[in-house]
DNA sequence: CATGAATGAGTCTTCATTCAT
DNA sequence: AATGAATGAAGACTCATTCAT
């Protein structure tokens, strides 16, 4: 895409930053990790190429900056749908649930860039650490909402295996998006749930 | 005595194939796709560059020779285990279950070598071509076992959630090996499986 | 003023393009096609490897530039000979043998860079297409001028025969440079001509 | 029993060094001396690699020793022609003319080959040695034959003319066989010596 | 004699990074 | 800040040559 304020040939460091890193997304998204170059980066964003390595130290800056940026994106959606007043745990835990299978975080364009990411995690530290403390943060979390709906659960398996099945749904409905849809992924969570928890969910199932 | 073993100049093409096989594993696990030249994939190997090209047409041939064999390892594995006698459609989908659990096929360096080619899946529709059938093959036969088990059920949701289960735990399995070991995950598995099914599955969990 | 020479670092992409083209004929001249690495035409161009595939989109691109240049370059002597003024048909057949000898068409190192052209013409279409209507053309305008001269004569047969020559006498002249020198040629040629229209190139014999 | 027919495991030296040079040729005429492997020749022949390099020191011994066969060949050709007898001294150069452009020798497939080693001999001496002394037999025949026919001639002209039109006519055969043909061409080349010994070659044109 | 797997130097091509403008 | 030409290291692939069988 081109970008917006074409006529200013100057721009603030944020809007410069945010242009490539969506740029980076689509392009990951589209040629893999491997495949994103530099050169594809800045003609995506309508930039030139030197901008990269004014605006992030070297590639591997952009990258980290990108899983951190989406990172961050998916956190703040289920924070922000758990902070909304009135919930009680079983709410809580089902904004988690919807903020996961939400379309602004689950489209198979973010998919494709989080598994990108994701096979690269091994050899590449610093990108586990990027999710790291935010897959973890969501895994607690969790497992106290657990709690605080019954005591009579095993609470840490029931978050480890939604913990799962998030990352199992995704990559399925990235993979095979005809027979794993957002909704019916959604559900099939829920169902897990009202399983474990008797008296709730029902109605989302 | 002239024997035929690994120290002999020549070798059978499908000892090559496979040395090759092998040492492309190792080098993915280590470095990632896009870090598995051929110069360290035959140095693994203890072989010469210019031999991966004479059994493999090209890298590629060579990365998709190597998820093949992943995937029938896998599809070996369960099969096998399944086609046991005496067994019972609860018995034969846990051994679908252990299977994918199965250390053979699910160490750390098994696992970082499936996510490093799902990574890829997204913009190499080959890779997809290796493991759709076998994956879908895979989800029916579940499917088909929930229903001998019990037609009380949603079979085909189950199926759905078991291989949603499978990768998912396999992801967490890869990230954080120290939360989530491959005991645990069965076990959470199997847990998930006598909940659907409550007469069955109940020793295992 | 902002020079383009040389020393400066960066250049006028057809000053770098000339540039390269010219150390490609070089190079095919001393080492012939199959010789002339792109590692060799950067050396002898005194830039850097990397540039050829910056200013051409691959060595084959480089390789029909080159065609196309030294091809063009001969088109334009015999067009701008020919196209003086005051001359009679005869003068202007006259033009086209002139520049078929021209020194700078005519030299070892451009015949050399022909002749490894036209021996990969067999198996490399494209290089016909260079060379191709630029034939024809002056075969054509050869044959016309032929009519202008006489009426009496198989102008086609002559202009035929003057492209035997034309090529004949560069091969001989590239092989064996101590028989056929671009006097001789050009003269042999004129005694054709003069054998063909007796009251013309009288002269030039 | 050892045979010598194409079954037998082993045959004559000569045999298998016809065998390679001809499918050499054919490799040359296809794809030109760059792209003739050694490979692509074994195959043509039906033989195995390592037969190249036990039959020929090296690749380019072979390249020698088949522009030395299409060279013998050719003289073999006029020569023989030329030998016939009761010829008188224009029926020999007549001769010389039809052998030029014979079929056995003036075919498209020789022709590509001719050509891609003309490419190569600027830079490759020893391909030159292989048809200097034919050539300059051949042009020596030619001038003390147009002596033979006429004192009143300048016949080192005419017979350089003679060798430029054989190589010319050849080259555009090559290049552009539908504008000349082997007839046009031998006609064109009797025309040119009716003109030059006005009393000869009249039933020829 | 014959085979063809094995070797490794050489080539084209890509691309992150630099830097003069 | 911004540009994009220039650089050169690194990787995939080719292929003449060798050599164990």
């Amino acid at each position: 895409m081109i970008s917006k304020d074409k006529t200013s040939r100057t721009a603030a460091p944020e809007v410069r930053r945010k242009q490539l890193i969506d740029a980076t997304v689509t392009c990951i998204s589209k040629h893999g990790i491997s495949g994103t170059t530099l050169t594809a980066v800045t003609k995506e964003a309508g930039l030139s190429l030197g901008l990269v390595n004014f605006h992030f130290k070297s590639k591997d800056a952009l990258l980290t900056a990108t899983l951190n940026a989406l990172a961050e994106e998916h956190r703040a959606l289920w924070m922000t749908a758990m902070g909304q007043g009135g919930l009680d745990a079983a709410d809580k835990l089902a904004a988690i649930v919807n903020a996961q299978f939400h379309p602004r975080v689950c489209s198979r364009k973010k998919l494709a860039v989080w598994f990108a990411f994701f096979g690269e995690t091994t050899h590449r530290k610093s990108y586990r650490d990027s999710t790291a403390h935010i897959d973890t943060e969501r895994q607690e979390t969790s497992a106290r909402l657990c709690r605080e709906i019954s005591a009579d659960v095993d609470a840490d398996q029931i978050a480890a295996t939604l913990e799962g099945l998030f990352d199992g749904f995704w990559l399925n409905m990235l993979m095979y998006p005809a027979r794993f849809r957002r909704q019916d992924a959604a559900q099939a969570v829920f169902a897990y749930l009202h399983a474990q928890f008797p008296s709730h969910f029902a109605d989302r199932v």
